[in-house]
DNA sequence: GAAATATCGGACCTATTCAGTCCGACTTCC
DNA sequence: GGAAGTCGGACTGAATAGGTCCGATATTTC
């Protein structure tokens, strides 16, 4: 339904939180702050951590914080960390080609369309959520 | 996670039937050409129809026919026909306002974004699935 | 060294949505 | 009157999203 997960919605939240404070906050700060589940949060920190997005501090005074520059974090990264699927059809996003190809006809526009939201989705960036 | 349902992905093959043959095809007719369920197909026909987009006609030799011409049918009418939910978050589309802003900032790239692909959508019409 | 405050990560539950099915009613042509 | 269509509502099953729980590990502070 051409619809952004919670995920990615509360995973920007918290990078404009992030880039509007700069240095170390934890998910307890993040997730009072916007009410979001803390559970939840702290599970989307982690994927946003392990795609080299933000940095981890463990233990007391511990947090994350930005590991690159508001202006090259695009939505596309973000969407990319954390959401399995990307892709607004089967066809506009497979190289192999569909198997109605032969009937159908709406793969190449599909293709062409899924390029032009990629490019809108890059061209947001953090830094423009501050 | 931004993507179409297969209502309108089955939505624009049959647009994209009826466009290139003309004129008035049944729902088995379109349901065995692209190996679709029947009833689905036939919901989906429903309510394109219930939209305007196309026309129908009961009883023996009854179908389904364009009701504009390929050109004028984008895809932004299409998802409106057959999605409830248009929108890529909550506050991208609300008038009213998100009930998080004071810390959060986010809405307004959010309704620009919207406004950005909405844009893309309306840009795709049936006649160039043909 | 113990306690407090963090992230880490896996298992789990629940509600919603999507895709698809079934079926009875109505309409029209032959 | 029967065949071939659309009409429309109820229902089911599977996948996904959103959210929860809990134990483990790391680090700072006292």
């Amino acid at each position: 339904m051409l619809r952004l997960s919670k995920r990615v919605e509360y995973g920007l939240m918290a990078l404009q939180h992030l880039a509007k404070r700069g240095g170390v906050s934890t998910v307890r700060e993040i997730s009072e702050e916007y009410h979001i589940s803390y559970d939840l949060l702290a599970k989307i920190l982690q994927d946003l951590k392990r795609d080299g997005l933000i940095d981890s501090y463990q233990g007391v005074r511990g947090g994350y914080a930005l590991m690159l520059t508001p202006q090259s974090i695009s939505l596309t990264r973000v969407v990319g960390a954390l959401e399995e699927d990307t892709g607004i059809m089967d066809c506009a996003t497979s190289a192999a080609g569909c198997s109605r190809s032969g009937t159908c006809s709406i793969e190449a526009p599909m293709h062409k369309l899924q390029a032009t939201i990629d490019k809108a989705l890059s061209s947001v960036t953090v830094a423009q959520l501050m």
